[in-house]
DNA sequence: TTATTATATAAGTGAATCGTTATATAAATT
DNA sequence: AATTTATATAACGATTCACTTATATAATAA
């Protein structure tokens, strides 16, 4: 199985970008939707700012990639990482996280951002 | 391929845990040879409560586990864990760390807990 | 039994981290 | 042009974290 190997130092400081909730979930959501930021915010009920810190963070390491669309910022995975194989390879430890989307979409707050 | 689902908030723990690269190092290592807490004081140049307060904490998350041999106290990656796949999973994204037992070879070091 | 060696724990300190509030920027709407 | 909506950045406070020094425990050797 091919396996990109990433200096040890690189993969503690990705390692420990993912071992926060809030960016470990914004993650895997990604896996599946791209998301725009205020999508986050009602998802994790936290203010605005932190969750474009959050994000600031993962599009620094190259995580995420952002496309302005309209007044909508949108984030998604960014394949073309290299760190991307390691990312798949963890969220696949992981349960969806759709649920919070579709609680989102009940609420016809999804919408907005479409 | 068989994925043990790994509730997310525990999934950020463990993350969060091997994202120090110390700690990540020491996983790596451990998953080739078991090793006493002295080798680790040489390898990482670090004071021996350093790396014990590490172990403790691969140790509290059941991620390695302690055997006593006389005076020493060899760790080894435990295998039962239910976070094991994972952590096998993010290991081989790395490159071998054995170099650095390997050193510790040359300048006779590692014969001690032996 | 005393000293030595290996390891663990406790307490303290400085740095990093995450959230908050306030403010800036940028696009869309009126 | 002025207002609104979406997002980013700055500055600050509280908490967490990793290391240090000092001390405790436990096995071995003298």
């Amino acid at each position: 199985m091919h396996k990109t190997l990433i200096d040890i130092t690189n993969a503690a400081t990705i390692l420990k970008l993912l071992g926060d909730k809030t960016r470990l979930t914004m993650v895997k959501i990604l896996d599946s939707h791209d998301c725009c930021v205020c999508e986050f915010v009602e998802i994790f009920k936290t203010s605005q700012p932190a969750i474009s810190q959050h994000l600031r963070k993962l599009k620094d390491l190259g995580i995420v990639k952002e496309t302005r669309r309209g007044q909508w910022i949108i984030y998604s995975l960014n394949k073309e990482s290299e760190y991307y194989p390691l990312v798949q390879n963890i969220l696949q430890h992981l349960p969806s996280q759709d649920f919070k989307l579709q609680e989102l979409e009940k609420q016809g707050l999804r919408i907005s951002c479409e």
